[in-house]
DNA sequence: TTGACATATGAACATATGATCATATATTAG
DNA sequence: CTAATATATGATCATATGTTCATATGTCAA
């Protein structure tokens, strides 16, 4: 854990504020699944995806504009375990991955309400 | 309310999506709110600030690594009201705005951890 | 007022990102 | 097999973003 060469003002405080923040690859993982949701597109898709399971073509009719756009998000939403797929013949339907992260949609929809 | 031109496979399912989509305003600024949480420096100051005010002196000490970028920071959390200050003479403490902002932090913790 | 300290802001630059287009893969029908 | 459909991916490019450095503001002490 690195420490800082800068002045501490309140000693305590830092401590605590240090012992809360978690490492920095938690942190990292914590701040992609934010920024994958931070992006109106894929915000769009995965509030969509809140409703119901949807396929890509579903998908593209409610989020546009593009059936490859949509599908270049659903990647990275993908790798990040924020939605799971599942292939029924050609068509390939996706389906948000666990509850969290319908209660990070909730949450911040309360936060932006106020 | 825009008519996407793409032909639909399943019309029930895309209704529902459609109909549980925020309108994009309210998609915007949820948006927003993430996007600022996905930068992990600004997570790593909202998560310190998660445990207790802190100056902006103690923030560049917790979360470095200049005063400077850590200012910039603020200014965007600050905005987007997802930090509040408060100045004491030559020091501003700052504090997350609400609960909902801690909620969204445990909730994305939770995701990461499985 | 002057100086010191805490914080904020503007400009510049390198990097990251999202949309688009073209192309590739996968599945089914014929 | 080939054609058609559904989806995925790679490359490109314009734009957005975070950091740094320099400078400005605000507050207090002397």
């Amino acid at each position: 854990m690195e420490q800082c060469q800068e002045k501490i003002l309140h000693k305590t405080q830092v401590k605590r504020a240090v012992d809360t923040v978690p490492d920095s690859n938690t942190l990292q993982c914590m701040a992609d699944i934010f920024k994958a949701l931070g992006d109106p597109s894929r915000l769009k898709i995965v509030t969509a995806l809140s409703a119901c399971e949807l396929c890509v073509c579903d998908l593209a009719a409610v989020c546009g504009p593009s059936e490859s756009a949509v599908s270049h998000q659903l990647r990275i939403l993908r790798n990040l375990k924020i939605v799971r797929y599942r292939r029924e013949g050609k068509i390939v339907f996706y389906r948000l991955d666990d509850d969290h992260v319908k209660s990070l949609i909730s949450q911040s929809l309360e936060h932006v309400k106020e």
